[in-house]
DNA sequence: TTCGGTTTTGCAAACGTGTGTAATTTGGCG
DNA sequence: CGCCAAATTACACACGTTTGCAAAACCGAA
């Protein structure tokens, strides 16, 4: 019933000659050579035969495969599909086809055990290299050193992981930009939603921006902590904004979507008695009323830069380096500039 | 340098049995028994030695690779990257892993020649099911059949594929209802912006919907044909629907918001003057102004559908049989009924 | 102790491809 | 024609795991 596929013996036969001729007419090895007029048979015969190759079999032999792991997780509001999306594209754009995992349902209590699993499994499945979107913990580079222990490439995206290249984006330099803007406009009693920034881990690289530029134009930096990046707990503290700030940074699109939310239900008006800003711009931002100051996440850059170092890696070009990518402020109508763009389609 | 990793015959060596009882402790075959005992040690040892098994040469000695296969592709208006996460998500519950592959880019002039290809190489690469997006078009069973050759079993979704277990949405009964809606509040000239519903492919089935419901009321049915299903296309037709249409439905969610848009520019009120509903139920569609009334896409739902269907197809109780799910109405403000919802948040 | 049966283990082949080494053919030149 | 080197091909093994079959160990009963 289960027909067996055609192999390179089959070929052999009907050729009349060993298996091991038609391998290298095939698959141009450099170390021996295959006579002009036999590589022709070969292939002709391999063509009417219709045959592929056992893409396992060939992985299983050369220790190559192909394909390379992409591990993305859901957390806070990064939205994965279109992330995996981009990354198809640029794997696709240079041949190699993609493993995808997602570590980390919505609420995952040990998000690192899921990673280090998922990165188990790819392994095992003999991936030529890891795409990994990192967590940004204190253990993570051990942790992946464990699992990968120097056997197949890894580039990093998210945070970085010291030690192996990445990509990264440089969240600081963001927030610093839009607390700035915010200033310029001529606020003081500006407010951050979001992590506190004084913490050591990796999440408070946006803290770090606002407080930095408040700090430097000796205003008064100020936080409200959101828990999870998400429109409800923009929504929840709302109430508590009102006469206090005229103005605020958010850590994310979908913190300020639900902050301008609470405040419309409060009376509040927005940009005219509270500006916002948001970050990630996604897609949404651009046709919420008042649509998003927001700050770009080149996802599709930051995918085609992670491919690329990749690459680099592979052919052994690179070791260890961070790419870092700056996102640019999209000045929209929740701050209340007169230079926003007033356009909703993007 | 480069480290091997610990086989079996590593552990059988230490152990001192042979590497078959290994193979058998750790992976219990029901043919032959292994001891309690020796059982604890095997794993014992693999445990600290932190073994693990290749998954390719599993996979090349039985055939079989806990992969699926899951080709996308990016067509129209089709959101692919929350379709993959979708699928991710419900393979990720049956502890299977995803080969992801996407066919043709945004105007690829040969999607179906891309399609075998991939299809090609999901098969070479030892996959244990398709998950196939499929295109719809006349010559579609054939080629799958070509290439699979009933060597693995196969799920579509998007479009039927006669012969293969698939799973669809019904579209048609979704645009009636969606038309049926605009005449119940009164509409009758109605228009339509999508393909025509004369065709013979697949596409028309949206098409069908209106023209039924236009039909059984009565009504003269009209199209103005878009080419892709994006904004775009929808804006660029508003011009042609000023004082001839007092509703319209739109092909996709995408579409309605180009008309919008258009119309607004134009000073056409919506819904006041022009009345129009979508369909995709996209993310925009809750946030822009006015939020739209459209027709939800059960994309987790397909999801999970494609894969329980697949589960099936696997364990050969299922063999061809296409599974049907139905979009809901989703109302809002651009239909100007006066039951809309008027909250943006979903 | 011996026998028969059952449980447990070892041996060896198989999966499809790549590749090192040896064998053969080819070809050029004396 | 004979010889040597180079080009081409064949042989055989490796990769890590599963699995059919045979061998061995075990156990209880006669």
């Amino acid at each position: 019933m289960e027909k067996k596929r055609v192999t390179i013996k089959d070929l052999a036969k009907t050729l009349g000659v060993s298996h091991s001729t038609v391998s290298r007419a095939l698959s141009r090895s450099k170390a021996h050579m295959v006579s002009e007029e036999t590589r022709r048979r070969v292939k002709q015969v391999a063509e009417e035969f219709s045959y592929r190759p056992n893409l396992l079999a060939k992985g299983f032999a050369t220790g190559r495969t192909g394909t390379l792991g992409l591990l993305a997780r859901e957390g806070y509001q990064e939205q994965a599909g279109a992330q995996i999306e981009s990354f198809l594209r640029a794997a696709d754009d240079r041949n190699y086809r993609l493993l995808v995992g997602m570590s980390a349902e919505w609420d995952s209590p040990t998000p690192e055990i899921d990673q280090a699993t998922q990165m188990e499994q790819f392994v095992s499945r003999g991936i030529d290299g890891l795409l990994l979107q990192t967590i940004g913990d204190e253990g993570e580079p051990e942790r992946i050193r464990g699992v990968v222990d120097g056997r197949i490439p890894v580039v990093t995206f998210n945070y970085p992981a010291p030690g192996f290249p990445g990509v990264v984006l440089d969240f600081t330099a963001g927030f610093c930009r839009a607390t700035e803007h915010l200033i310029a406009l001529g606020h003081e009693r500006i407010g951050f939603l979001g992590e506190s920034w004084d913490g050591s881990g990796q999440g408070a690289a946006r803290g770090r921006g606002y407080f930095n530029a408040m700090h430097a134009h000796g205003l008064h930096p100020e936080s409200l902590a959101v828990g999870r990046y998400q429109t409800e707990s923009g929504y929840r503290l709302s109430r508590e904004v009102k006469d206090r700030f005229t103005a605020l940074v958010c850590c994310s699109d979908y913190t300020a979507i639900g902050v301008c939310r609470g405040l419309d239900e409060s009376g509040v008006r927005v940009p005219e008695d509270v500006a916002v800003v948001g970050s990630g711009d996604s897609d949404v931002s651009a046709f919420v009323t008042p649509s998003l100051t927001t700050q770009s996440k080149p996802i599709r850059g930051i995918a085609h830069a992670a491919m690329e170092l990749m690459k680099r890696v592979i052919d052994g070009r690179e070791v260890a380096c961070q790419v870092v990518l700056s996102s640019s402020l999209i000045v929209r109508e929740s701050c209340g500039s007169a230079i926003a763009d007033r356009s909703r389609i993007p």
